[in-house]
DNA sequence: GCTGAAATTAGCCTGTT
DNA sequence: AACAGGCTAATTTCAGC
């Protein structure tokens, strides 16, 4: 369960290239083959690598249009409920509860204006959404620089 | 330089699975092992692919303590002013202009609440900042679904 | 697409705590 | 005994033709 200086430096290799092999990190760290493999096998069974993906142009990959809301809800809400509503919306990539004057934040990643209008309208008819506020963005000014 | 249908089931797919070999994304697309590859590296030619990464454990990873901040700036600021002094923040990992009553949206990723306090300081002291409103991430419902 | 070369993977053995 | 690493061999996957 717990995480050793040998996984971290295993995990800031597959940080910057996740189809590297195990031979070439290995070398790297200084461990075989298969001892890497164990580990990086661990860590999967343990969830602290929760998977491995692809970084795509923005441009390219056409979800270039995005925006942050702010949900405002009718009294209290369950979190798993906002949950389970929420992740019914496609382009809803991300959503947390929040403190503050807003209850939780939504990230809305659309191919264009038009879908993020679309997107925008069904997180709004949520049944336990009262009110949004939205900020649409007009430029990345750099990031993100860290990885989840 | 274009991108067919073809790229993007081949793109969706290791959005899922980073590490999957040729030959089972061949199977998935109906294309030889060779021909999976040969898109790929055209693809990381182009850039349309920038590389491949690994989601590791938010908790682990030790900079689970989000927050979103909107700037309110003085008179008008040229955006790559505020990514200039933004970007020399550590902990904050991206940056936004936006429409709606805020100039800009920055999201904090820091170790802890302690570090955050320090980041958001530091953003209140640029020179164009006139004001902030915070929102701390209390818990991630879902997400992030889709990859930059 | 085929084929030699390389990587992956599972089993077994060893040394250390 | 429990654990982590290395080695080996069978299988799969890869890269150049």
């Amino acid at each position: 369960m717990a995480i050793d200086d040998l996984d971290r430096s295993i995990l800031a290799l597959l940080r910057d290239d996740a189809r590297a092999s195990y031979a070439e990190m290995g070398d790297r760290v200084g461990l075989s083959p298969s001892a890497v493999k164990r580990r990086m096998d661990r860590m999967i069974a343990d969830d602290v690598i929760q998977g491995f993906t692809v970084l795509i142009d923005p441009e390219i990959d056409g979800r270039s249009t995005e925006a942050y809301v702010e949900l405002f809800c009718r009294g209290t809400v369950a979190p798993h409920e906002l949950r389970r509503v929420l992740s019914g919306i496609p382009d809803v990539d991300e959503a947390f509860t929040v403190t503050g004057s807003a209850d939780a934040i939504v990230r809305i990643r659309a191919r264009n204006p038009p879908h993020l209008e679309v997107a925008l309208e069904k997180v709004r008819l949520a049944p336990q959404v009262d009110s949004t506020r939205s900020a649409i963005v007009l430029s990345r000014l750099f990031g993100p620089r860290g990885v989840d």
